[in-house]
DNA sequence: TCCATATTTGTAATCATTACAATTATGTAT
DNA sequence: ATACATAATTGTAATGATTACAAATATGGA
């Protein structure tokens, strides 16, 4: 994926969002980072860059992007929020090691189905947890 | 599913738990309620029928329980743990409108498998939100 | 340039969860 | 039955992520 800030921008703004800043770099991270890091992660990086930014923000946009569908939200260790720039659909792996996600892509068998059962369906998520391939070699 | 104390002593002996009043009360709630409550839905109701619980007992029975095989942990809300005594292999439902979650039965390709692309597999969690077939009913 | 509005910021509040120490209950050996 | 070591429960305080909210700042259009 090319990340520059004009595919930056031009994403921000075939969403009607105002490309402030903040939300450029917030988004320009999400790319080039792209192992789902927290609110804080991308905040404490964000402080070196902008001095003034609040956390806040951070959280203020992530919500909006997430709303606007430029970025996917992560739910998965279950004690804090994770962000994706990769919205398409994708399952996760959490390594209960190392604690990284890694993306892993698995068939969902109702995963383009707009209903199932009755009820319409507008995210999927599919998490596994366990112990990845990484150390499962280190550890031998 | 039968649900009575002498099946579930023994399903706490079985796995080396010794069954305390407490331990069969809330093993009892989520038998009896599987709608997959809250750590506060089952400590409310507890406290009518054991005045002296505390929320505490109520957290490390269920982490215990969970270790243990015995329950199984969701955080589909992403805000709070949710649990329930089906530790089948399911997929859960979470309402944006009316906040139930339903259990879905969906057949997920690995989900029988021990490892995957070198991962080893522990827990399978899949979630989807949206509406449920009975608020767009209801919304008609 | 001015002004209404949108955005950002900082602080305080909220809420789920965990840490921890004190109290209580339990099983076992005597 | 009693005493004691251990396990379980309890209550309170601490933690950490997230949200609420109001003040400060920046922005686009008249």
């Amino acid at each position: 994926m090319i990340t520059n800030m004009e595919s930056i921008n031009n994403k921000l703004l075939s969403k009607n969002v105002r490309p402030t800043y903040q939300r450029m770099k917030i988004l320009e991270y999400l790319e080039k980072n792209q192992n789902h890091p927290t609110v804080d992660m991308i905040y404490r990086y964000l402080l070196k860059e902008i001095p003034t930014i609040s956390k806040t923000t951070v959280y203020n946009t992530l919500t909006m992007l997430f709303e606007k569908g430029l970025v996917s939200c992560l739910n998965i260790t279950g004690t804090e929020s994770r962000f994706d720039c990769y919205t398409g659909n994708h399952h996760h792996f959490l390594c209960e090691k190392c604690g990284n996600i890694i993306d892993l892509d698995v068939k969902c068998p109702i995963a383009d189905k707009k209903k199932f059962q009755g009820h319409v369906i507008k995210e999927l998520h599919g998490y596994f947890k366990g112990i990845c391939k990484k150390c499962l070699e280190n550890q031998k």
